[in-house]
DNA sequence: AAGTGGTCTAGACCACCCT
DNA sequence: GGGTGGTCTAGACCACTTT
């Protein structure tokens, strides 16, 4: 098993360089987070290279003066990274720099903007009861002709719009729909009062499309213009299907970026 | 504090329903684990509702036989999930089901492929070095007129072309460009051959474009039909610019799928 | 002051991998 | 068989929040 190595003329020296490294016990930084700092500066900095083994927890406890468990805590924060990838039986092993790998996130649209720096704002087009389109009913597992609650929205930033936003949701109690509960859109909360089950968790796609005409007339863009298609499924805790919804997100002022790989 | 509730008419009745349960110590499944699966059946389900607080660590520790240690591995899994929140001093809370969150990743080309059941391939369209044009000189933070190293490839699933890759990478150090390496192009193999820096992280925007007619051309679609813009910035450890690049992913064949919250 | 989560310890045993 | 990571224990002290 390779354990260190040389590369492009780069010497590796993981462990002589780890070694000269403290806790600093006076710190208000908590000593499984100040390693971790250590053990990545070594990385990133190339002591350890692609495919090294760290030193074995033991050794690691042993060179810093603290426990196996308080190790374990600073590997783990790193293999969260994709730093490095603990192996059991074999040891603790650096990775690839993960250049081409990256996560993003779809936040709810006002917390979204307001991490942006825009304002969000709301106007609630359309809110009905009606009867399941079959597409829909087939989709919600709903007998055909069932009603459910349907509901088309225009999210703001800024005061111009940034979403379309139309959704199918299962409707089963027969309580009055509220405008005011629908502008803010707490769906957990909207589901919990129209629906006998419990949305426990949605997943999404995300595609490109053209903007079709209605699209583009209230986003305000030209027809056929490019755009975020998020398709959203609305699942309760048993799996089933409870919600489905389409949110188009202009493509001239919309984009994601990559979340940064930060020790937390 | 609110500790438990009703909404409704679902009635809560978190404790009495956790107590009912038991962790199998004869279970190949760890307790840990057991204890996040049941904690998170009972969120789930509604014995817990969004803002109710779990049972402390020491009681829930004390009601499974179970270590405090080992409670704390439980719930720090569901809150990674994003299921509940621990708060230093006040107690830990149900989150909302987060409806309108998701989280993407954007993988390594053949990977992401495979995955979907694709067989990737590649072919290398060009390779060299030339002097860095103004915009990519100053990106990379280099004088105007260094060279760097240009790549440029398309990206085939199925023997198809899916996405168009065009790199600008530093070129420090004149070493002769091999095409084998650029066919398989592992991005920090090939800087640390070619390039005086290590990377060590990249940052991605995603947004929405119409193809060019060269984009269009390569990648076998209409010209300025929408496609997936990936803008690609490859930093070194202390944070400078070692790389810059635009990936066209079609629009008509390529989505994002929001990863599943799962217990891992 | 009491209750909560956050961190740490110094052990222990186990599952797994390699030789 | 020896070395590695994975899990667990039974405590301890601390930081923070609420009463």
């Amino acid at each position: 098993m390779k354990q260190q190595g040389e590369t492009g003329g780069r010497t590796r020296n993981g462990w002589e360089a780890l070694a000269r490294e403290r806790i600093d016990r006076s710190s208000f930084v908590p000593p499984y987070y100040q390693l971790a700092q250590i053990i990545e500066r070594h990385v990133r900095s190339g002591d350890f290279g692609p495919g090294d083994m760290l030193p074995p927890e033991a050794e690691l406890a042993r060179m810093f003066g603290i426990s196996r468990m308080t190790v374990r805590k600073s590997i783990e924060k790193l293999a969260q990274l994709g730093l490095v990838t603990a192996s059991q039986g074999r040891g603790t092993f650096v990775n690839q720099p993960p250049l081409e790998h990256a996560t993003f996130s779809l936040r709810e649209f006002a917390e979204d903007m307001q991490a942006r720096g825009l304002r969000p704002s709301c106007r609630l087009l359309e809110a009905k009861v009606m009867r399941a389109p079959a597409e829909v009913a087939s989709k919600l597992n709903l007998d055909p002709g069932r009603r459910v609650l349907f509901v088309r929205r225009l999210l703001y930033a800024d005061d111009e719009p940034m979403v379309y936003d139309r959704k199918y949701l299962r409707y089963d109690r027969g309580q009055p729909i509220l405008e005011a509960e629908l502008e803010y859109m707490n769906l957990p909360a909207v589901m919990a009062r129209h629906s006998d089950v419990l949305p426990s968790d949605s997943r999404f796609v995300v595609r490109v499309a053209r903007c079709s005409h209605e699209e583009a007339a209230l986003l305000g863009v030209e027809p056929d213009s490019p755009a975020f298609q998020v398709e959203q499924f609305v699942h309760s805790a048993d799996g089933s299907l409870v919600g489905w919804g389409i949110l188009v997100y202009r493509g001239d002022r919309y984009y994601f970026t990559s979340l940064p790989r930060l020790l937390r």
